[in-house]
DNA sequence: TTGTATGCGTTATCAT
DNA sequence: ATGATAACGCATACAA
């Protein structure tokens, strides 16, 4: 209810004087700040933020798209967004998508609206061309290792990455290999899964359609990786693995039929998140938190110059452990 | 870039013929409503949320306080808070605390901000006289059978529903009742536990400390209940579940165990949600959703007068399975 | 060090 | 039906 003006009244100053108190510039002399900050606790007041948006023209938050933050993967990128966020004490809006389109549109538009400042999109789901109409919106950052030059993006090469992965396989004897990804439409499983057809081209093995497994996200997948496999005519000898959580999962799974790892199927999977050295899976280590405070940094580099659009692409690492 | 002023000046009109337009206002004349539209086409504008927030006084958006979506219980709620909030065309601002206080302290911060015109407490961590003094800083809804008037709260009575569980489990014949719990500290776990108690002094039953079994909130938990149900010197034999989740993992628990159910162990459980039609767990019904709609409710009440205060105590059934 | 005046982008009141 | 213009609550350039 009580507005700056009225603070100022009562605290015998001016409204500037006020905001300087409130936003803790210099130049204001102790007993006049002392005088504003008892009438600010006498009235019980705080500022309106949307004033104060309004009024700065900006206000401190950005917005990140992802699926769900119940996800190792996501959570540990999230933090380190978050850990350089709040270096340039900026407010993070989590919007969780769910993979659902116009959640994402929702972030857009609330762009749009400068209810926050720009967005980092974790994971994208609406096509590109209709995320290029926001260009000019705000800074807006990609994590995905896409072919474009308009936003900056932080990454790894996943085409680099999953050629070592099924490279480390084949040096190991296997030729009937399958792949496990998340969602099969999304830009990083795209390009995983070129790369897969094209070198097992390459070296001459053949390639059962069974073998390209999609929906591999959480531990519980591997449930289901596991009856694919058990039903499979033409039965794979190794596994690549999209991700840890489904590797653990795949694993435990495999033992309980009897299906020795890696004695009867070996599992090579990404992220080397806690739970792989937990289980001793090999797996090709992804720099998720650097991932994430790297996001925000190009964050910060764009918002500073719109023509910015640097792709920044992380390194990568086989940890070799007992599963393959 | 554009604004109200801009498209005003480029349409021939005046900046409150833009606004009629944007809002859908009466009484602007068809051509005029055209060019408008044109040259918002044309400059791509959309509005500054901010400002229409601040010239407006109020945003249309309501917090919603609760610890994860990810749970049958509380996505009802939501779920029953979302339909009648889209009827008053009101935006769900999500706070999604994981019982964290500082998380329930943000929501209230917003809303002394005014980001947000209210907030539905869907479950609520902070102690209640901190929650006080955010009284007259937009309308308040509790979702907990808590003894206050200061705000509209709409739940079951936990207490005589409980004692409904209780005085069936005795029926039955059970005198060594254990009970589950979600947070033992939370208004509506304490409720619970003071029945307990009561109703056990009162039939002359003794009860072990053993038998009060907290933080039961997921599936998972249910194992967690069996593996403490083991290990029992004295074991009861009979469970009353706070929620149908951990009633289900319980159950299947038991039965990898070799414990019969109802044979061994009864369990009655809580919410009639999918789940426990499922697995014919008995329970006691609770109106999830309508909990939920009945809250946005409450909440535009107490928003069109702020002394509306009042408890609605929702109506809850026994549903007869085959678990007891 | 302090205050005055202007602007931020809307909505809404009041004329016309 | 349309248009000036005054709020909304704050930040800030400029003057003093």
């Amino acid at each position: 209810m009580a507005n700056i003006r009225e603070i100022a009244r009562q605290a015998g100053v001016s409204v500037s004087t006020v905001s300087r108190v409130l936003n803790n510039h210099p130049y204001v002399s102790p007993d006049k700040r002392e005088a504003v900050l008892k009438t600010i606790k006498e009235l019980d007041y705080s500022p309106n933020i949307n004033a104060v948006h309004l009024s700065r023209g900006k206000t401190n938050m950005v917005g990140v798209v992802l699926p769900t933050i119940n996800h190792p993967y996501f959570s540990e990128l999230l933090e380190g967004i978050a850990e350089e966020a709040i270096k340039h004490n900026t407010q993070l809006v989590l919007f969780q998508t769910g993979y659902r389109e116009e959640k994402e549109f929702e972030a857009l538009e609330q762009l749009r609206g400068h209810l926050i400042d720009g967005i980092i999109f974790a994971s994208r789901a609406i096509p590109f061309n209709l995320l290029l109409k926001y260009k000019n919106d705000g800074p807006i950052v990609l994590c995905e290792d896409c072919d474009q030059d308009e936003f900056p993006s932080i990454s790894i090469k996943h085409d680099e990455a999953f050629n070592m992965g099924l490279e480390y396989l084949i040096s190991k004897g296997h030729d009937r290999i399958a792949i496990c990804l998340g969602r099969l439409e999304g830009t990083n499983s795209q390009k995983r899964q070129k790369t897969y057809l094209k070198k097992m081209d390459m070296n001459g093995h053949d390639v059962d359609d069974e073998w390209i497994i999609g929906d591999c996200l959480v531990i519980q997948d591997g449930k289901k990786v596991m009856n694919r496999y058990l039903n499979m005519k033409e039965k794979p000898t190794a596994f690549l693995v999209g991700n840890d959580q489904v590797a653990a999962g795949l694993i435990t799974e495999a033992i309980k039929n009897g299906i020795a790892v890696p004695g009867n199927i070996a599992v090579l999977s990404f992220d080397n998140h806690p739970i792989s050295e937990m289980m001793a899976i090999t797996t090709i280590d992804i720099p998720t938190n650097q991932l994430g405070s790297d996001a925000f940094k190009a964050y910060i580099k764009r918002s500073e110059n719109n023509e910015y659009a640097q792709k920044v692409s992380l390194p990568f690492q086989l940890i070799n452990r007992k599963s393959v």
